[in-house]
DNA sequence: GGATAAGTTTGATCAACGTCAAACTTGTTG
DNA sequence: CAACAAGTTTGACGTTGATCAAACTTATCC
C-alpha cells in the first residue's frame, strides 16, 4: 500500500475530468462531507452508500481530477480537499458547487 | 412539431440534472456559444461535431435540466440561456463553469 | 400542390461507468 | 508471530448514455 498516490498539478486541472468527478452523487456527497468537516479525513470515515472497493475507486476518481489530496498515516488513508487549488484553477466553480448542494431547490 | 416544449420552474431545478447536463462536452459548447453571441440561436445555428438527431437529443437534456428555452419559429427550433433562471437556481454555477471553459488550465 | 428545408422519432449499437465479491497487501496490536 | 483492521486490486456484470441511419412530420416557397 505504501506508494503515494499521483496528484496533478494546478497546471493540468482540466474542467472536464472536474466535472465528471463532481457529477456522480456519491462522489459530491464526499467532497460536501470534507467541506463541512474542515479536517482531513481517512477514507473510512466518510457515510457512503457503497462498499469499500467502490469507494476507492471514487476517492481514485476525485484524486486524479485534482480535487482532494491523498496521504497515509499508517493503514490510514487520510483525504484533504484541495480548496485553494481548486479555486486557482477554477474560481467559484467549487463553492457554487457546494452551495448548490444545500439548496433545496 | 408543433408542440411547446416542456420546460421545469426554476423551483424544481435540481443540482443533479444541471450537472449531468453540463459534464457531456458538446452540451456545453452549445451552452458556450449561446453564452457568447448573447442572443437567441436556432439548432441549426451552432457549431457541432455530431449529427442532427444527437444534436436534438443534446437540446432536449438541456431543456430538461432548465439551462435553455425552446420554441418554434416556422420550421425552426430557437434557443435561448436561462441565464437569470439559472443564477436565481444556483448563484454562481453557470458563471464558474462559464469561466472554467475559456481557461487553458 | 410539389419540392425542399429543419428538426424529430425510432431502433440499434457500442463504449463507459458504477457496483460488488473475493483475494490480496500492508500496517498495527496483543 | 498471529490476528485483525484498512484499503486496494482484479474481474465480472448491468445500466446508462452518446451516437447514427432511416423514416417521418411540419412548415415554407416557388
Amino acid at each position: 500500500m505504501g506508494r503515494t498516490p499521483q496528484h496533478p498539478e494546478v497546471s493540468d486541472f482540466d474542467v472536464q475530468r472536474v466535472l465528471e468527478a463532481l457529477v456522480d452523487p456519491v462522489r459530491r456527497s464526499i467532497v460536501t462531507q470534507l467541506d463541512a468537516l474542515g479536517a482531513d479525513i481517512k477514507c473510512g470515515g466518510f457515510d457512503l452508500p457503497v462498499g469499500k472497493a467502490t469507494a476507492t475507486h471514487h476517492f481514485g476518481v476525485l484524486r486524479e481530477a485534482g480535487l482532494i489530496r491523498q496521504y497515509y498515516v499508517g493503514t490510514l488513508r487520510m483525504n484533504s480537499l484541495r480548496r485553494a487549488d481548486l479555486d486557482q484553477a477554477f474560481p467559484g466553480l467549487l463553492d457554487a458547487i457546494l452551495a448548490a448542494q444545500k439548496q433545496p431547490a
